[in-house]
RNA sequence: GGUUUCUUGGCCGAGCGGCUAGGCACCGGUCUGCAAAACCGUCUACUCCGGUUCGAAUCCGGAAGAAACCUCCA
């Protein structure tokens, strides 16, 4: 089957067809969290946005390599010379070693992530394993005289790289106006102008994380570590690089021209951009302090929800808006979104002992197509979740018996379920039944029926139940403290 | 202030010039010992004002409101 996948290019701005540079092989890039904190929703976007990017381009047999980094190098926290950075803070803060600080926040993130049911990475690297590269980047940058060193730090000089590139091209800025309108310059910068970045940092001596280099004992600048990392592990040039809205400028368009300076030439070829969840309509974010954490949501402890959401709930939620649009939260939406999982996982349930016929009400190959043709127009999952519920419809009549089904159809419908709902989107079923939990609980509620027969004086049924369950080789004994079970075989 | 984007029914959220998006909620019905589920049906839309067009939520212009980025943020 030939499919034509289309995705949005934030460079562009259009559509465009999706060729990799080396098909089948596909290299795609995703900025991930910097570990000073508990993953909030806000995390959860990219990470599933990418997630099922990746997901359904190796669903179409593409051979992804997906790299997403743990920046776990503090950035500072602002331009000014003496700023502190974020790891190092909370370091000084709980007295620990900033590693310890990183390595706790990064186990927490990923335990998140599992239980968002995302896919690892390929490749996950940190950005302090991969000083060198990043020191390394720096003398080429400098040797091409795109860089400038002061007093132990090294910046980019943005105005000379504009001379003959277009800084700006992915955010649609123009440099004029970012040099007339650059906020307050917070005084004493080093640098030669505003728009400049710096790319090493020379650690003031409080500074804990630091390394050495031919500069001075430092730190490598915040937009660095992607722009080593991709071109390590994926090539001067590749194919997708990810991440949030919020991160299109200055981030990536400083990376765009530390590996064009670098290497000579464009590293990405598709740009592409998760759009931000928002609480009130305004973004969630941890300097606007209006976040709530995934293990919040999870437990369902936290003043502004009104009960838990499981990890299953929070994905489907995700998916139920498109990556690139706003997704306001509110107890209401995830209520409706857990509903709404919940019906398609019965149906799921459903599916399994559905009876087929001669002939089919419905054209199941054509729901086939529409699912493909959402997932192709720029991965939308919204549209495809609405298609998989017309499958919910069809389902629920067959079972009703309105509706019938061939029996190739019932296997295709199957598949189409099993391939969208669960390869794809990545949802699985929670319920007790997929639960590891299950037989003890149903145990347990067998043994307080036969207690409770026994308390009545009810012998004929708690005997029943010890004889049906010894039928399926699961023996009852009664001991002091009460009866316990067991498997025999 | 600059750049970019958005404004759809009770809520969330698709839509890219003509065809019911979808989910949740509500209402009516079928089914039902009760409850739930399921099924069928119904009802609420395109911020406003102009323009292009046979035809616009969808294109163009203007107005109002909101957001993101311009400083760390997913």
């Amino acid at each position: 089957m030939d499919h034509q996948l289309v995705v949005y290019n934030t460079l562009s701005r259009k559509k465009e067809n999706f060729e990799p540079i080396n098909s089948p092989f596909v290299g795609m890039y995703v900025c991930g969290p910097t570990v000073y904190g508990d993953g909030h929703l806000g995390h959860a976007r990219p990470a599933i946005t990418f997630d099922i990017i990746f997901r359904y381009l190796q669903f179409l047999d593409y051979k992804v390599r997906y790299v997403r980094n743990i920046t776990d190098v503090g950035h500072l926290e602002n331009d000014a010379d003496e700023g502190e950075d974020k790891i190092s803070k909370k370091a000084r803060l709980d007295q620990l070693e900033p590693m310890e600080i990183a390595q706790y926040y990064s186990d927490r993130y990923h335990e998140n992530m599992d239980q968002l049911n995302c896919l690892k990475p390929s490749i996950e690297p940190r950005a302090s394993g991969h000083i060198i590269e990043q020191i390394e980047m720096i003398k080429k940058i400098i040797e091409v005289g795109l860089g400038y060193e002061v007093d132990g730090s090294v910046y980019f000089d943005v105005i000379k790289y504009s001379k003959t590139h277009e800084y700006g091209k992915l955010s649609g800025r123009v440099l004029e106006d970012l040099l007339s309108n650059t906020r307050d310059l917070d005084g004493q910068s080093e640098k030669r102008n505003p728009t400049d970045f710096a790319l090493w940092k020379k650690a003031q001596p409080e500074h804990i994380m630091r390394w050495p280099s031919p500069w001075s004992d430092g730190f490598p600048g915040w937009h660095l570590e992607c722009s080593a990392m991709s071109t390590k592990y994926l090539g001067e040039q590749f194919d997708i690089h990810g991440g949030g809205m919020d991160l299109l400028f200055p981030h990536h368009e400083c990376e765009i021209a530390q590996s064009t300076a670098c290497n000579g030439k464009e590293s990405v070829k598709y740009w592409l951009h998760n759009n931000m969840i928002t609480i009130n309509g305004q973004k969630m974010g941890k300097s606007l302090g209006n976040f709530i954490t995934l293990s919040d949501f999870f437990s369902g402890e936290n003043k502004l929800l009104e009960q838990a959401y499981s990890p299953m709930t929070i994905r489907f939620f995700i998916l139920q808006a498109h990556y690139r649009s706003t997704l306001d939260f509110s107890n209401e939406a995830l209520q409706s979104a857990e509903k709404g999982l919940k019906r398609l996982m019965t149906a799921m349930d459903t599916i399994v002992n559905l009876k087929s016929s001669e002939t089919s009400t419905s054209n199941i190959k054509e729901l086939e197509k529409k699912c493909y043709d959402a997932m192709n127009d720029d991965f939308n999952s919204p549209i495809l979740i609405a298609h998989l519920f017309e499958g919910v419809r069809i389902i629920n009549s067959v079972n009703d018996g309105k509706e019938s089904i061939t029996a190739e159809d019932l296997t295709l419908l199957k598949k189409l379920f099993n391939d969208f709902a669960i390869s794809i989107l990545g949802l699985k079923n929670e319920s007790l039944k997929n639960n590891n939990d299950l037989p003890d609980k149903l145990m347990e509620v067998i043994l307080n029926l036969r207690q409770t027969a026994k308390t009545n004086k009810d012998y004929a049924t708690s005997d029943k139940i010890r004889d049906e369950l010894k039928n399926i080789n699961i023996v009852i004994k009664d001991t002091k403290d009460g009866a316990v079970w067991s498997e025999e075989n």
